[in-house]
RNA sequence: GGUCCUGUGGAGCAGUUGGAGUGCUCGCCGCCCUGUCAAGGCGGAGGUCGCGGGUUCAAGUCCCGUCAGGACCGCCA
C-alpha cells in the first residue's frame, strides 16, 4: 500500500500520527499563508492543511489524486468541524506528490445539485466519486452479502448458468447473438434461469441460487433495463410456505441490515383476486388504506349508459373515494379526465359530496335516481368532503386496474402516502391462465386463446389441478409475489413436475406437442426422468436495491446503467459492426438444416 | 408503437408580448488573502440557444419536422 491510513478513519486518538494518504482532492479554500484541501478516499473525507513551506499546493485543482504525507493534530480550539467524521483532526501536510491531475470536471463532484441524468451516466466515473452513488454501490454489495450468507446458511448451492442459450418464445422479446461459427443460428439472452433451475433440481442439487444476470428486450422504465438481475432461488421437495418463509427470511434480513427495519410478524397474505378487488392492483401499495367499492349490483338496473352497459354485459362498476376531494377545482377534476384518457380509459365518471350538506353533486350525479344517490356515500364508505370516481368496464379487471391507478393518483394529490413506512404483502392464488388479448374479443369468432399468468411452468394449486380445463379463467396457480410499497419486488411458483400436467397446461395454451417439443423439449426430456416436485422464486435484486437505498430509479443502483433507448452513454454501445464484423458474425448466414420450425412458410 | 415534459457557456437554472446572446448560482483561468470547511475579495475567459425547415422587418421565444434525455401508456410468460 502507498498510504498508511484511510482519510476517513482518522480521530483525535490518531493526534500525533505521521500518516501517509491518498485520495483524491475534493475542495480547496486557498487563503494565501494557509491552505485547507478536504482529500476524499473511499472512506471519507479529512481536512489536510498546507503551511507557508508547502505552497506547492497552491497548484491543486479538484479531483487531483494525491499522496500527502503529515502529521495528524486535533484542530485548534474552535475550528472543529461537527458535520465531519473527522471533523475534530486535521493533517498538517509535510510532503506533496500529485500522483495524476484532472481536468476541469464535467460535472460537479461535490454532494451538491447532480447533473441530469445523461451527463452523470456519461461520467459515471466521476457520478461514483459522490456519496450518494458511492453508498449506493456499497449497499448493493452488502445486499448481495447478506443474501449469500443467509442462503450458505441454509445449505444452498450458488450455481452459475449460461448466458448464451436458446431462444424461448412466449414472454419477453430475446436479445439475440450470431453464432459465427454456425452462420443463420442465434443464442439468446436468457429472460431468467428459470428453465436451468429446473433442470438443477432435476439434477438432485435440491437447493439452487444465483445472482444472476437477465435480458429482455422490451420497454425500459424507472424500474426497467434492458439487463436487471435477479436473486434467483429453487427448492425441491418444498411447499409454497416453505418458499415464503425462505422469502420472508431474506426481505427481514435485508430490511434489518440495511434500512433499520425490522419486520416482526409474518408479512401478510392477500389473494390475487382480493388485492384486484381492493386496490385494483396485483402489487398493491398498503401504505394508504383508500380501498376500491364494488357496485356492481348496488348500481343494478341504472339507467345511466355508461354504468348500465357494464352491467348488463356481466361487466364491473366499481368506485374509490378520494378524501377531501370535493374541495378540488374544477380544473383539477377536468385534470382527471385527461389523466383517465392519458391511460386509454375514455374517462373517470365523478360524484363529489358536498362539504357542507353531503348532497352528491358532479355531472355523474344528474344521471343517477335519487335512490342510487342517496345511498352512495354509504356504499363507498365516503364523507360530505370527498369525491367518488368510478370507474365501468365490461371487463372486471380493466376497470379495477383504472381505480387502482386512481387509487394510486389519489395517494398521491392527497399526499396519503407515507414516504417513511415499509409496507410488505404477498399476493397469492395468482390465476393461472388469462385470456388472450380481451380487446379483440367478439370479433371474427376466432378461437379465444389463453396465455399464462405467471410461465408455463407454473402449477395448478390442488384444487385445480385435476380440472383447471373446466374453467381455465377461473383456475388457481400456486404463485406468489411478494410486495413493498407497491413495488413487485420478488414472485415465484410451485412449478409442474409431471408430464402429463405439464402437457395439459400447454394445451390450454395452445401449445402443441410438436410445438412444445421444439421448444421445451429438453425440459420435457428431463421431466421423464424422476423430476422432484420443485418450487422457487426470483428476487428483483435493482428494485429492491432501490428500495434500500431510497432511490426513485434501478439506474442508481446500478454501476453502469443503460438510458431508456437502452443506449449505454458511457461506452456508446450499441454501435454499428463493420461489413467484416457482420461477414463474420454469422448474420446473414443459412441455417445448414433447416429445420421446420426454422423454415419460412 | 403512443402521450406528456425537458433541451440556453463546463454544471444547474431564469429568460415577460417575438425586439442586441440578456441574467443568476456553481465551476474554470489570473491576482490578492494565515483558520477555512459551500472560505472570501478583485478581474477575466467561455455560447452553432439540441438539429433542420418555416412564418416574420426581426425567432432562444411562434409553427412544422427531427434527434436526445426523462415520466407514463402499450409491452414486460
Amino acid at each position: 500500500m502507498i498510504r498508511s491510513h484511510q482519510s476517513g478513519a482518522l480521530r483525535a486518538g490518531d493526534a500525533g500520527t505521521t500518516v501517509t494518504l491518498a485520495g483524491w482532492v475534493a475542495r480547496r479554500r486557498d487563503h494565501g499563508g494557509v491552505i485547507f484541501v478536504d482529500l476524499r478516499d473511499a472512506s471519507g473525507v479529512v481536512q489536510v492543511v498546507f503551511r507557508e513551506d508547502m505552497q506547492v499546493a497552491h497548484a491543486l485543482r479538484n479531483e487531483y489524486c494525491v499522496l500527502v504525507t503529515g502529521e495528524v493534530r486535533t484542530r485548534p480550539a474552535g475550528n472543529e468541524n461537527p458535520d465531519l467524521p473527522t471533523g475534530a483532526v486535521e493533517v498538517v501536510a509535510t510532503a506533496l506528490e500529485v500522483l495524476s491531475e484532472a481536468a476541469p470536471l464535467p460535472l460537479p463532484v461535490d454532494d451538491g445539485d447532480a447533473a441530469s441524468d445523461d451527463v452523470r451516466y456519461r461520467y459515471r466515473y466521476l457520478d461514483l466519486r459522490r456519496s450518494g452513488p458511492h453508498k449506493a454501490m456499497k449497499l448493493r454489495s452488502r445486499a448481495n452479502q447478506i443474501a449469500r450468507n443467509l442462503l450458505a446458511d441454509r445449505d444452498f448451492v450458488e450455481v452459475e448458468t449460461p448466458t448464451l442459450t436458446r431462444s424461448t418464445p412466449e414472454g419477453a422479446r430475446d436479445f439475440l447473438v450470431p453464432v459465427r461459427l454456425q452462420p443463420g443460428t442465434w443464442y439468446a439472452l436468457p429472460q431468467s434461469p428459470q428453465l436451468f433451475k429446473q433442470l438443477l433440481m432435476v439434477g438432485g442439487l435440491e437447493r439452487y441460487y444465483q445472482i444472476a444476470r437477465c435480458y429482455r428486450d422490451e420497454g425500459f422504465r424507472a424500474d426497467r433495463q434492458p439487463e436487471f438481475t435477479q436473486l434467483d432461488i429453487e427448492m425441491s421437495f418444498v411447499t409454497q410456505d416453505d418458499i415464503i418463509e425462505l422469502g420472508e427470511a431474506i426481505v427481514r434480513a435485508l430490511w434489518s441490515d440495511l434500512a433499520g427495519h425490522e419486520i416482526t410478524a409474518d408479512i401478510p397474505k392477500l389473494t390475487w383476486h382480493d388485492a384486484l378487488a381492493r386496490y385494483g392492483s396485483d402489487k398493491p401499495d398498503l401504505r394508504y388504506s383508500v380501498e376500491l367499492t364494488e357496485l356492481t349490483d348496488y348500481l343494478r338496473g341504472t339507467e345511466f349508459r355508461v354504468f348500465a352497459g357494464a352491467i348488463d354485459a356481466g361487466g364491473y362498476v366499481g368506485a374509490v373515494v378520494m378524501p377531501g376531494g370535493a374541495a378540488q377545482t374544477r380544473k383539477e377534476l377536468d385534470g382527471w379526465q385527461d389523466w383517465a384518457k392519458a391511460r386509454g380509459a375514455r374517462g373517470l365518471a365523478y360524484v363529489v359530496l358536498d362539504a357542507e350538506t353531503g348532497e352528491p353533486k358532479g355531472p355523474v350525479a344528474k344521471n343517477l335516481t335519487a335512490e342510487h344517490l342517496g345511498g352512495l356515500a354509504d356504499a363507498v364508505g365516503a364523507k360530505p368532503g370527498d369525491a367518488v370516481f368510478f370507474a365501468a368496464s365490461t371487463e372486471r379487471r380493466e376497470a379495477q386496474e383504472l381505480l387502482g391507478a386512481a387509487r394510486i393518483e389519489i395517494a398521491k394529490r392527497a399526499k396519503l402516502v407515507d414516504e417513511s413506512a415499509w409496507s410488505f404483502c404477498w399476493v397469492v392464488d395468482a390465476p393461472m391462465f388469462e385470456p388472450t388479448d380481451p380487446d379483440a374479443g367478439g370479433t371474427g369468432g376466432g378461437a379465444k386463446g389463453w396465455t399464462a399468468v405467471h410461465h408455463p411452468f407454473t402449477s395448478p394449486n390442488r384444487e385445480w389441478i385435476d380440472r383447471f380445463e373446466e374453467s381455465p379463467g377461473e383456475a388457481l396457480a400456486y404463485a406468489y409475489d411478494i410486495v413493498c410499497n407497491g413495488n413487485e419486488i420478488g414472485g415465484g411458483s410451485v412449478r409442474i413436475h409431471r408430464g402429463d400436467v405439464q402437457r395439459r397446461v400447454f394445451d390450454i395454451l395452445g401449445i402443441g406437442a410438436e410445438d412444445a417439443a421444439d421448444k421445451f423439449g429438453f425440459l420435457l426430456e428431463a421431466f421423464k426422468y424422476g423430476p422432484p416436485p420443485h418450487a422457487g422464486i426470483a428476487f428483483g435484486w435493482d428494485r429492491i436495491c432501490m428500495l434500500l437505498s431510497g432511490a426513485d430509479s434501478i439506474r442508481e443502483v446500478i454501476a453502469f446503467p443503460k438510458t431508456g433507448g437502452g443506449f449505454d452513454p458511457l461506452t456508446g454501445a450499441p454501435t454499428p459492426i463493420t461489413a467484416q464484423q457482420r461477414a463474420e458474425a454469422g448474420v446473414d448466414g443459412k441455417p445448414k438444416t433447416a429445420s421446420e420450425s426454422g423454415a419460412k412458410a
